[in-house]
DNA sequence: TTACTTCTTGAACGAGCAATCAACAAGTAT
DNA sequence: ATACTTGTTGATTGCTCGTTCAAGAAGTAA
């Protein structure tokens, strides 16, 4: 079925993607409609057109967020080879991203912040976000323990909460932090204790 | 030198807790001049004449809060005694702290989240605030340390670290999740590796 | 061409915001 | 009592916010 009438000006992924850099940089209520049309280039009848209202563009873009933490999580355990240095440069590369990018954090945590338990909408997709990173660390850490390159005796689900929740707490602190890097024996502290081979 | 004038008419201390508490639990944007007129019972133009501005009331909560963070580590090493059941005793109460009194998290990871790194001020006194647990963390599982409580291999300010930024990354999870004693295993098993007894 | 549909445009709306200020009140000092 | 200092009061300021809307533009359908 064809569709008729005046055919939209602007690029729905690109203005969802400009939308996600936006929010995700200066929070939800700290981007205003303003900052939206003049970074998106598109004006607020449009935006209200397309996707409702500011919540509603906002929705899109965290659940593109989503996503991306969604194909993270699976990158973790897709590949054969070892677990551990991959959780790793997950880990790190919370890190690195605060000392080349700083003051963007992780959207999950940011809006977790700042909307949560209040935003129904934004809070079932920071859990689903949330769990789909816990789950996917939880898989690796399983599949490397039967590989041997986990102890046996560690219960994955744990470390996987663990781990998630370390990285969280990471981009919370990285932030106050003049240099991020001074964090990252956290990180092999909380990896020493799994690795089969030591100790 | 005897004080002259109208006396003020409301507790400074009074005003900064309450303050706080709403700071605490709705942000900073968030909170506006009318909620803080509305739950203080003071007036806008008293409120300029005491802090200066709304940020100069906040940065004096924020000052508060970092008062008791200080206690709260200052605690953890205090008495002699078993140092890692405190320890475990303040990340759980994380748990708990969510469960009771939900979307509040802790004011210091809600500050970095909200106002960092471009609010410098405020920087400051959340930097000063997470070295002041960060050290109280370290200087507790030295002790412990000493007393062949925790491994002797253990690298404490590692784990102050990790264990800070588990605290902290518990706050965020914990905010997403409708049952924060699901995470309370993370908690043991960050704890788990550093007894001396164990394994 | 004409009718119809959808999207764009940009000004405008009411609401809420942080902050101000002149008039008034309540103390102290002499 | 008078002068002086500081605090309170609450209406008001200018501004920014998210949102709306009527008019026009750009396409399809017949």
């Amino acid at each position: 079925m064809p569709r008729t009438g005046r055919p939209r000006s602007f690029d729905d992924d690109q203005v969802v993607g400009r939308a996600l850099e936006l929010f995700w940089r200066r929070g939800y209520a700290a981007t205003s409609l303003r900052d939206l049309k003049e970074e998106l280039d598109v004006l607020p009848g449009s935006l209200y057109a397309a996707y409702g209202d500011k919540h509603g563009l906002f929705l899109r873009a965290l659940d593109r967020y989503v996503g991306g933490a969604r194909e993270q999580a699976a990158e973790l355990d897709a590949a054969g080879g070892p677990v551990l240095p991959r959780v790793r440069e997950l880990l790190m590369s919370v890190l690195e991203a605060a000392r080349v990018t700083p003051g963007r954090g992780c959207m999950l945590g940011n809006t977790s912040a700042e909307l949560l338990p209040a935003d129904e909408a934004a809070g079932r997709l920071v859990h689903e976000g949330f769990g789909a990173l816990e789950a996917g660390l939880e898989r690796a850490l399983d599949a490397a323990r039967r590989a041997g390159e986990v102890r046996a005796d560690v219960d994955c689900g744990a470390q996987a909460r663990l781990l998630l929740g370390l990285m969280q707490g990471l981009h919370v602190l990285a932030r106050a932090e003049a240099d991020p890097g001074r964090l990252a024996d956290a990180v092999d502290a909380a990896l020493a204790p799994l690795a089969a081979q030591s100790r």
